[in-house]
DNA sequence: TAGATTGTTAATCGATTAACAATC
DNA sequence: TAGATTGTTAATCGATTAACAATC
């Protein structure tokens, strides 16, 4: 057979590595900003604790060739990151839980500067329901699927508390949300569909604690 | 030679183990608010989408036994892993930022629930320092290693703008500090001693759209 | 007892690293 | 040109899974 397709196969860029690439595209970000041309692999593995080899790897799944002796163009390779992860799009989110966590999460300001932007903010309880955080109002989490659906949101963000953990998701997947940041400790359970990412905060204290522990 | 020692060395639980098993003391924690007695091995890998066998080699790197045809005893198997990861201890902690995020870390009930206390806040805007968090008032970011020093203080959270992030953490180390958590985008360095864990939210927001422009 | 579940060894799988020809 | 750096193949390493004897 003759193979006219371009040389990288789109093929299923492995979890591990596509979080990596978060990591390189936000320091390209910050090469950009200082007007850097290059950057080697070298450069790459070094601010990050990893090897070369390993940054060549990873970079092998996305589309884009460096240059021998030159290393990777900056912009180009920008470029082609922010495509595969999809920073040349915005998003549209919603944030469940209007506690402090949520609260915080609703007007922070990364977030609509990465492309990211919050549409709403839902709780449960009536003392919160109509409150003011920024520009936006808290809705009733009644109103939850309907919102999203209607409004087309992408992400949905699940700032309660953990027993609720699980109630908010069904929410979300029941309005077709398309995939989910969980705040919370606790499991989630999804359709294959829709990808679920997790920060727990909680289990990095957990975790730090036990390094401590094994110092001493 | 005889071997007297308990039969499970103590040896450097991997990395990748240890987050998993904070997520198993999750669960217990469930379990035993529920009354439960027993869990086993394949209730666990369900749970959290696992296999029985990740769980049990898992489990035997902690100084605890399961019974054939019962499975685990849940209150020892929460008080080993507690101990493994020192929530039967308290820690203290400060946050550094009190931005939107900062704010939020600091009120935030789960951490003290935990064993996690935060003992103060800090900042470098004027506009912030002295001001009222909960119980705690904003103190100037040029105080921190004294303080820490002082108080023992055993974790700090980064909560800063980013570029902000590694002279903050040289403040921490100055001070030191025995581990940290970095709630920004940037790779920091620290010591060997001083253990890092991260909490990427924008990474994960951008291996979601990743995977949300992979389904369609 | 019979059968379910552990703990552990061995096999498999995948991810990281090393090595090096190609190349600019 | 000589030498640095890529892209990729092969080797290594570690983590996950399978399998099963031990056992309650």
């Amino acid at each position: 057979m003759f193979n006219l397709m371009s040389k990288k196969a789109k093929t299923h860029i492995p979890r591990g590595v596509v979080v990596r690439l978060t990591r390189y595209y936000a320091i390209l970000q910050e090469l950009r900003s200082r007007r850097a041309q290059w950057v080697s692999s070298s450069d790459i593995a070094e601010w990050l604790g990893l090897t070369s080899s390993t940054v060549r790897q990873d970079l092998s799944h996305i589309d884009f060739r460096g240059i021998s002796r030159k290393g990777y163009n900056v912009e180009g390779l920008a470029a082609t990151l922010a495509k595969t992860l999809g920073a040349d799009t915005t998003w549209s989110m919603v944030v469940v839980g209007a506690g402090n966590l949520g609260h915080a999460l609703a007007l922070h300001e990364e977030f609509p500067r990465k492309g990211f932007h919050i549409k709403g903010v839902f709780d449960s309880d009536p003392a919160k329901i109509g409150r003011r955080i920024g520009s936006l109002r808290v809705m009733d989490v009644l109103t939850l699927p309907r919102f999203i659906y209607e409004k087309k949101i992408d992400i949905g963000l699940i700032a309660v508390p953990s027993q609720a953990a699980q109630q908010v998701a069904d929410l979300l997947v029941a309005g077709r949300i398309r995939g989910i940041l969980n705040l919370t400790q606790t499991h989630i359970v999804t359709p294959k569909t829709v990808p679920v990412a997790a920060t727990r905060i909680v289990s990095s204290l957990q975790e730090l604690a036990h390094l401590i522990k094994r110092q001493s």
